[in-house]
DNA sequence: TCCATTCTCTGACTTTAGTCAGAGACTTCT
DNA sequence: AGAAGTCTCTGACTAAAGTCAGAGAATGGA
């Protein structure tokens, strides 16, 4: 790594902690510990179980156990079990609750345009355009890809939208049951893995890559979440299934995907996919593809 | 100011948060608390003042001196009286301490190369640039810039600072006896102004103007630190000079520059500046500009 | 010289933030 | 049905972070 990178990346840290991190929990923090608020927040206007919110802050159970205490005792929240389990407690706001909420709301507003109001208008732009970068990058450090059988729920949950995806992108519509691949089974083991990308534990982008006999490896169901697009995920999500690929001692690997997805054609190609005629009878396909691997 | 650029800075805010907060108080606050890994690294090198280190860090006086205390027992610093005010105290690092401030220094190194190693070589590239954009701009948002007396010990280390540069720059040297304004207190009160912008308390910028009866008023000594370049800083100045001038009645402005402040030209054009033939005989100018004020 | 002010320190606190070891209610697996 | 495992909670702690009211030394100005 070279020292300039890490010099760079070490001023930014010190300028930001020393104008946003101190700024930050000032601003918040002024009823309420930081505690409380950060957990306040965390719950969402939606309401969440207790364990997911431990897992999201990083927090003891027993610490979290008695800040919800506090909260409550407060009438801010109510804490009941849930429906289906009732060892989980599922939280959710009080109309106080919400308030309070909102008032935090309007502090995270408020800081935001005091680091604004003090830029004339062309820096103001500059700065919200390089912070996107900033932000996009730093999330795209944070995501991270597993290998997941195609039927624990978070595949189904991806393959699911996906396919609501393309129902609502191409014009027919879409049918899972006419695609050459129905059963997303065949891209999990023994003959295939199926992998899902997660940010901050939520699942948003997966694919999978079937191992057929004699035939080159063959790639299907890549897809990413709208929320986490232009992170690179959809590249790193193609260079896992590559690797799987190459470990299984494959020369290539093949897809096909729809015109409509303008995208992903653009991915293929910039990754070194080339163009082939049709090997299989998909019937959504448009385009098929195929990319040799040496390694 | 409109809500898409908030909800930038927000969503920045909450990431780098995440990413950077959490884990430099992780990383820096192994052995020691993060209060005292804090107070260790804000003396430096050269020794610091209790009085600025409390200013620096915001913190309580009684709690600054626990804190001290505590390091002072680890035998990582020594207090001692100022020489020329007993009452100020002087924090200065022993062995021990620039020992233990140097593994705090490559923790931040560590953490930075954390932050880039999960990237790849594009990424990284576009990562560091953002990160320099956001730090210079957020770093513009606290540059203060105040009225001071041409006299007071700021001022005239600006000054200083600016005719050791012009003496680096120009070829035949800069001797401000030759120069058309030899004292700076014509730029101050009652006929004129002089200002003085400050990052973090240090001076690092500074430009006067004068009102000389029937002409129009005439800027001088306009100059910006290294270290604060690219801030937009010269514009502001250059804009708070103005706007005195505005106040002051005048329909024009005028300066003069030499032909090496290649940057200072480019400024004073791009804020409409014509050039003009020459309004004096100042020995260093080879340009003479004015500007028309509708104020 | 005296008085107001500045600066740092100490003692006596409080609040936050967090850890750890169970206990008890509930689910899931066999 | 019984055992093993999950999930949340309580009690009993500790360490860190910070506040507040003086006390005492030193300084600057009238």
């Amino acid at each position: 790594m070279d020292a300039e990178s890490i010099a760079q990346v070490r001023r930014f840290n010190r300028t930001v902690g020393e104008r946003i991190g101190v700024l930050h929990d000032h601003f918040l923090g002024t009823d309420r510990p930081v505690g409380e608020a950060r957990l306040l927040w965390e719950i969402g206007a939606e309401g969440r179980d207790v364990r997911r919110l431990r897992d999201r802050l990083g927090l003891d159970s027993g610490y979290v156990s008695r800040l919800l205490r506090s909260l409550e005792r407060d009438g801010l929240v109510t804490v009941e079990p849930q429906e289906h389990d009732r060892r989980v407690r599922t939280v959710r706001l009080t109309a106080a609750g919400r308030k309070e909420r909102a008032v935090l709301d309007e502090r995270s507003d408020e800081l935001a345009e005091l680091i604004l109001t003090s830029l004339n208008e062309r820096q103001r732009t500059r700065l919200t355009a390089a912070m996107a970068e900033v932000d996009r990058l730093l999330t795209a450090g944070t995501v991270s890809v597993e290998e997941l059988d195609p039927a624990h729920p978070d595949s189904v949950a991806c393959l699911g939208a996906y396919f609501d995806e393309l129902s609502e992108r191409f014009e027919e519509g879409f049918d899972a049951a006419l695609s050459a691949v129905p059963d997303a089974g065949v891209l999990g083991p023994p003959h295939g893995v199926f992998v899902v990308a997660r940010l901050h534990g939520e699942p948003v982008g997966c694919g999978g890559i079937h191992l057929g006999g004699d035939e080159p490896p063959y790639i299907k169901r890549m897809w990413v979440a709208k929320s986490a697009r232009g992170l690179g995920l959809g590249r790193r999500l193609l260079a896992e299934l590559e690797a799987y690929a190459v470990r299984s001692g494959a020369r290539s690997v093949r897809l096909e995907t729809n015109g409509e997805l303008r995208e992903a054609i653009a991915l293929y190609r910039s990754a070194g996919y080339e163009e082939v005629p049709a090997f299989n009878d998909e019937y959504y396909a448009h385009h098929w593809f195929e990319k040799p691997l040496d390694g």
